[in-house]
DNA sequence: AACATTTCTTTACAATTGTTATCGTCCGGG
DNA sequence: CCCGGACGATAACAATTGTAAAGAAATGTT
């Protein structure tokens, strides 16, 4: 789910267009309203995405190795990104411009083919985060994640991840507690 | 958002695939588990979609005239549905199989990108319920209701709608007496 | 090593929501 | 025309969450 495995053999090809970069934590990679013109691929560490709202970040999805992340919508009808997308970790990532992805998808065939699976997986990925988010209260979702994404769990500092359940990291804490 | 016309030029040559149907209110058109083998597009009346959860209906979509209906991603990966496909007053249906649907984005690449498009537009729309989710308490989200779409308010049972807003119908009731 | 910053926990209080139940209204079927 | 079910409003109480503040723990920096 949500992946978009640039390391087999198809897109090896066109390894030359992607260009490496070695960030430090907390490395600003979009900012939110500006138009996305890369495609991240996550060789090693993590990202969140994040918007702003009445002067609180909210964090609402997490991105660890071999994922790509990028504002997908901003990208595709070059509107201005509703989030921001920021290393959490110390981070090996490549990226590629949309000329170059461009480049690609007009060459392979099965490359697009690849790219418009991995949109229509995100469909399904926010489908079932916004019927989490109708089922559950906040209890469930943080019980579901643990099964779910024990990783993200693991991995991620409790703030975020308390701003990803849609509550506060106070009401994150009772509920650890609780259990 | 989320339209599909197909009273469009291109879609006309292929209005011979499409059934009509004439429903009454409250009847089912795909059921929660089944795995869907048709598209739906709205002539007249409206539908929603819903699933049972410990018991109750949940209902998270309402679609109106002009609008085109499925569960997406059953259609397309043939897994069961997660919902239901209702109608709430009686309808005016087109309906088109699997296997029509594929004859005529097989013969109309400009059809084929539309369906792209309109399964893109859906991730999109997805988005935006997840983020209304996070950013807003059910107060804001009714109030965002009632600006963005006033006529699912006006035209919709409201212990739907309160289902829609992810709280009971006596809190919507409490919502709106302090208004 | 010492200091500053960030993160997490805890507490007390206010506000919101869920649950359960009752009651009134509306609408359609018999 | 009456009756039953669906729908919506309201009340009382319990449970959960948010807010604000304070302090402890962990982390990072110089």
């Amino acid at each position: 789910m949500n992946s978009l495995n640039i390391e087999n053999a198809e897109w090896k090809k066109f390894k030359h267009l992607f260009k490496q970069q070695d960030i430090p934590a907390k490395t600003i990679l979009l900012n939110e309203g500006d138009i996305a013109k890369h495609v991240f691929y996550i060789k090693k560490g993590c990202l969140r995405i994040y918007f702003n709202h009445e002067g609180k970040d909210i964090t609402f999805q997490f991105f660890f190795e071999g994922e790509s992340v990028s504002s997908i919508e901003s990208f595709r009808t070059n509107q201005p990104s509703l989030f921001t997308i920021e290393s959490i970790e110390p981070c090996v990532i490549y990226s590629i411009s949309k000329r170059n992805l461009q480049a690609i998808t007009d060459t392979s065939p099965k490359i697009k083919e690849q790219i418009d699976q991995f949109t229509f997986e995100r469909l399904v990925y926010y489908q079932k985060l916004f019927l989490s988010r109708i089922k559950n209260n906040p209890e469930k979702r943080y019980l579901e994640l643990l099964e779910n994404n024990p990783k993200i769990v693991l991995r991620v500092p409790q703030h975020y991840l308390a701003s990803f359940l849609g509550i506060t990291s106070v009401s994150l804490s009772r509920i650890r507690n609780r259990l």
